[in-house]
DNA sequence: TTGAAAGCGCTAACAC
DNA sequence: GTGTTAGCGCTTTCAA
């Protein structure tokens, strides 16, 4: 309980100042070999732990990052955050983490947090592509990198790491167009359930389902995209329900993410409908239950590990370098064809 | 990027004494509201922020507070952070959250990483009872508040959050008994995959089964038991394929958690063993998965946000009264009964 | 190779 | 009511 040892403790036991003392100590050249191991031999004896706040409060630094995500639930930002973690702690750095419940106003908070506890640098995925673009030029522009990583708001001019949301949901559709024809069906039709507008990838996601079906001549008519109100499994189960009660159950369908996709299937199951043999089903942004479910839920897996330790890196390049330019790094997905889009599969 | 204002350039500004600003700011009596009301607008204007660190060092605290967890990537945990940042967040504390991968040796190093950090107080769940119990003392003893939550290392003088994993578990195994005689079985053989030796709460829970078997004359038998190598989907898989390979697949299964549970399910599903007829499953500590999986896994479902709320009370008392008495505060849980135990919940 | 002194931005006695 | 001063623990000139 008693006050940590400070360099001065050390110095007045040594009969040293404290400047040879924090010399010694931070491994400064010109301090004689000598006195450099007594001062660590004495630090060590004293259980000595530098007092960061001091240290930073004269550097003027932090040695925080700060990561904001939308939300914590579904293990997909969090294991991304984990890489984030292994780059920085690594390196002396502390992360501090916020998650904002899909709102913008609370990320704004969030992003207030950071700024007050004068992070260092900022890894975001956003919760509205829009809604606080200002606040991050605003923080960029006052010094503090900013990378986008996963959602991003191509607005703002700043380093991001992402999958290409649109070309991944071509071609999930496509996917879903190929398998319902050769099951017979030359004019399927294939609805998607769409995310909110103010996220960039969820209007790329609908962009790419919506420019594959016009590329096979397959539409999309009025009412093939639903908006979902929530990205939830609840609201995938409700929507669904809704089109089973009115009997417009398509013949395939291309959700936004997993869990609206894996709702959607509950719905299905309870139903008494076949999966894939009366509509197949495909998600996004492959989680957990994509492997729990039965049949195994087709997706589109994003390299989460990778994506982590990318944005982590392109900020640490911006922090070395605050000049250097803006990089938008799009990495590899993967479509997963697995028994809920694919007869051959289950 | 120009350097943030001080209370200096206020003053300077003001025309007046850097301490007069602070007291104005800081809202300390003792100010004329005139000059008071003048520095808050110059401080709203310049947009002044104040510098946590300098103000922390002279006050010598922090208001950071650490979170330690064993990993993250089932959101157990993250929806128990939420709760706990709510609470310190706040009240003006920021959090600072670490997982250690199921890793003792990691565990130890986040919290070394909590102590050069200086924070206030620690929530922790941990990786191992014991592995690290002197460490926790350590840490107590030095002045830093620790409060076990879910996970807790009963050695260690410390308030805790936990449920009461012994009687969950108890109850659980009597219902999977039931549930077989109900069917017809009079001496059902209900098998258990267990967790890890070095965490209480995985004792606890083999304790449980163990102690309900035996009330009801039906063993355990050597090797009724099997030790899980990890408390992971995979191993459930794992372990569950095995018996099936030997033909010793038991009438019902009681698991250590969730995603053994959901592994096992997988295996049983792709056996064409149908679940609960042949076999009843039960898992613990209700994750996503279990509403997910066909038939729904039955499991106990712990508070988690009463949980994370309550782990942060604790914690706050103690720092705001360092010698209050330790209290081990135990939750209600619930015992989810669902189709992959039932047959009439189907 | 080492020491003295100034200063990071703020708070808190202690004066006036 | 307000200003002066000292100091939190450390780094970093500048001298010696």
């Amino acid at each position: 309980m008693n006050r940590n040892p400070t360099i001065i403790d050390i110095a007045r036991k040594l009969g040293l100042s404290k400047s040879t003392v924090s010399r010694a100590l931070a491994g400064t050249p010109g301090v004689k070999e000598q006195t450099r191991q007594a001062v660590l031999d004495m630090a060590a004896a004293m259980h000595y732990r530098p007092n960061y706040m001091a240290r930073n409060l004269t550097k003027s630094r932090t040695r925080i990052i700060g990561v904001v995500v939308p939300e914590f639930i579904n293990s997909f930002f969090p294991r991304i955050i984990i890489q984030i973690q292994n780059v920085f702690e690594s390196r002396g750095y502390s992360v501090l983490i916020t998650q904002c419940d899909n709102s913008w106003e609370a990320e704004r908070r969030n992003l207030q947090l950071m700024e007050d506890s004068m992070v260092e640098g900022i890894l975001i995925s956003v919760t509205s592509s829009g809604k606080n673009s200002d606040y991050y030029r605003t923080l960029i522009a006052k010094g503090t990198p900013l990378v986008f990583f996963n959602r991003s708001d191509s607005s703002v001019d700043a380093s991001s790491v992402t999958i290409d949301d649109y070309k991944w949901s071509f071609f999930a559709t496509e996917h879903l167009i190929y398998t319902r024809r050769k099951a017979g069906q030359e004019r399927p039709r294939i609805m998607h359930f769409r995310g909110p507008l103010d996220i960039d990838l969820s209007n790329s996601r609908f962009r790419g389902w919506s420019d594959a079906l016009a590329k096979h001549h397959l539409g999309p008519e009025a009412g093939d995209a639903v908006m979902a109100r929530d990205i939830t499994r609840e609201e995938g189960y409700r929507l669904m329900s809704e089109m089973i009660g009115k009997g417009t159950v398509p013949d395939a369908l291309f959700c936004f993410n997993d869990p609206l996709a894996v709702g959607a299937m509950k719905a299905l199951h309870e139903a008494g409908i076949v999966i894939p043999d009366r509509i197949a089903v495909m998600g996004f942004s492959e989680s957990q239950s994509a492997l729990v479910v039965s049949p195994e839920l087709s997706s589109v897996a994003q390299p989460l590990e990778e994506m982590g330790e990318t944005a982590a890196r392109l900020l640490l390049a911006k922090m070395e370098a605050p000049d250097s330019e803006t990089v938008r790094v799009v990495l590899n997905a993967s479509l997963n064809i697995r028994g809920s889009s694919d007869p051959e599969s289950l």
